[in-house]
DNA sequence: CGCTGTCATGATAGCGCTATCATTCTTTTT
DNA sequence: AAAAAGAATGATAGCGCTATCATGACAGCG
């Protein structure tokens, strides 16, 4: 009976598999070299580098990554949690960290939470038993569970999309000051009949930031600051129905604030189907600064967020932290722009 | 000399971490019946179940996938490859994939080529590297490493968009056709000088192949089928400086038809800011079926695709595949339909 | 010449989990 | 009642890689 190993009852390998060890032997070098070779190239010899590379081109050999990261605890996969992406403004986001992290060799790992903060426990759960280097996730709410779970947990973490005391790194803009912001140039340009108009605002908690900012401006200006709250997920057509509503609930208004760009267009081209003339008979502000609004006559008033920046600067501050230098800031602020267009 | 296994010199555990060892001592059953108890309960006895899912609560045990995958040799991860975020089509298939595949427990490892077959097969090795459970890309065309890599892989394939014989599954529409459609609903409204506008149509093979069916009808009916292709990607606003291009190369263009909804409401927006009628000075038509569309007036006419519905059906076919059930048809066309609008 | 330090390499021992086979105990069959 | 089949559990041995420590070779130095 000859001890043929690759052949045991017990063997599981996977057959075909080339794994290190063929590489090695391949190459005349020990695993450990040929891992070396491949993952500290500096700290090997010219010639045990080059014979290594040489094997794994001839054998077609591809690192099994698992089990790499097993071995290290490193991973290399950044996971990153939105709350939808039918909403553009996290594509962008993730748009500028796909960017950034895969020219630095880290995958992202997607998770889409819905607007649940269940699922995202869920979710930062399984992302966690993934070993990732890193987590991203927009906004600074989380359920109990969650926060506790990721405040014990010893990698970044980068909370995206709005600013203020997170649990680690930070990047985003004040959405009440950009409420606020909007709001006053509402109030400047002589409108006083205003209505904020937002789509699910406890699930899009930020816009109901921006509401907050809002109506604190046209309180402090002795103005009432009517809120309409819309029940579908904001949409171009969301925003063409959500006008008969808000008539109808506010008969006088001169001005609508919507949360986002895509009601306010969707908003504009249904008021203009109807013959009112925009800004005149009807004034129309956005959220976002999505290029949708500054391709429509009259171009919309919106402020605009640097949204992909936001992402790779994100992106950055996480790579910075990952390679072990000091992290300067742990907050940072993107900040926001008031763009004038015709529509106010 | 008291011989302390969890702090000898070689001792490399993640000191605060709770492995399933810990539970299951916790639980008072062997580490094998506790992996059981969370992977295959029906294996294992009520009482065994009930205690370890105890544990696990009483522990904050999160379980260590890379440790599962690498002993299983499934990951439970499905790499996803597109060729961009910032068109929306993509982001819509990766919805519906992601929508489907979250809820049977899978996760999405996502990568962006940026229209670079060769960056494809950067991301296919990465992604086999991390024993991915299958592999969604867009499209059929692959770099002949790439094809000779997944040619070898013994894992479920998803190419999904276009329509065709692929290397394992395949959900998508057929493209030459569509442009016939659009072509034909030109020519039969009375066109006859048109002009097909892509973008970047080498990195778009699919416009291309767009284009090729809109030449053969055309040709078929003895006209001309001149083609402007912009050397930007395809956006409003690239679609609204297309304009000045079409009429200097080709002044007596009665109708256009864009590779995309995007370049073709850019157009349609930019016409009318000129004082063009449409769809009487100039009709319009494009491709998708985006919401944007339907909303400007006149409405677009497109061609709708159904794009969520593509990755679902995506999704299902891999998960009917990965579950060891037969799938049926190794290829599915999900059709496109001729959406009439005012603006041709 | 021995001493120390640096560099390249290797032997060993896991990382945390699950596949496989073996064992025990219970149920069913003839 | 004995034999066969099934259900629940466990012991063992890896999955493919890398952290850690050990070793040998060689240079610089008093």
């Amino acid at each position: 009976m000859s001890k043929d190993s690759s052949n045991t009852a017990k063997n599981r390998r996977n057959s075909d598999q080339v794994t290190l060890i063929q590489v090695a032997k391949s190459a005349g070098v020990s695993p450990i070299t040929a891992s070396r070779a491949l993952n500290n190239p500096t700290k090997v010899s010219e010639t045990a580098r080059r014979n290594v590379l040489e094997a794994v081109e001839r054998l077609g050999y591809v690192p099994n990554l698992v089990a790499g990261s097993l071995a290290s605890s490193r991973s290399r996969l950044i996971a990153v949690i939105v709350p939808s992406l039918i909403n553009s403004v996290f594509v962008e986001v993730i748009e500028g960290l796909q960017e950034t992290l895969e020219a630095e060799g880290y995958q992202i790992l997607l998770g889409n939470t819905d607007y649940d903060l269940d699922r995202e426990y869920q979710l930062v759960r399984t992302f966690l038993g993934w070993s990732c280097s890193a987590l991203v996730t927009a906004g600074l709410r989380h359920n109990k569970a969650c926060h506790k779970l990721l405040e014990n947990w010893d990698h970044p973490i980068m909370e995206v999309m709005e600013l203020g005391k997170g649990m680690d790194l930070n990047v985003g803009l004040d959405h009440v000051a950009a409420g606020r912001c909007m709001a006053s140039h509402l109030v400047d340009k002589g409108y006083r009949d205003i209505v904020y108009v937002g789509a699910r605002l406890s699930q899009d908690y930020r816009a109901s930031m921006r509401y907050e900012g809002h109506k604190a401006v046209l309180q402090a200006n002795g103005i009432d600051a009517p809120l309409v709250e819309l029940d579908t997920l904001g949409s171009l057509k969301a925003g063409s129905e959500s006008l008969d509503q808000v008539f109808e609930q506010h008969p006088k208004t001169k001005a609508i604030h919507f949360a986002n760009d895509d009601l306010a267009v969707g908003a504009l081209l249904a008021a203009q189907r109807r013959g009112l003339n925009v800004p005149n008979d009807i004034a129309i502000a956005g959220f976002n600064g999505l290029p949708l609004g500054q391709h429509v006559t009259p171009q919309l008033t919106t402020i605009l967020s640097p949204r992909e920046e936001m992402g790779r600067l994100a992106a950055k501050e996480l790579i910075r932290r990952l390679s072990g230098k000091h992290v300067y800031r742990r907050q940072h602020d993107v900040g926001f722009k008031l763009q004038l267009g015709g529509s106010t």
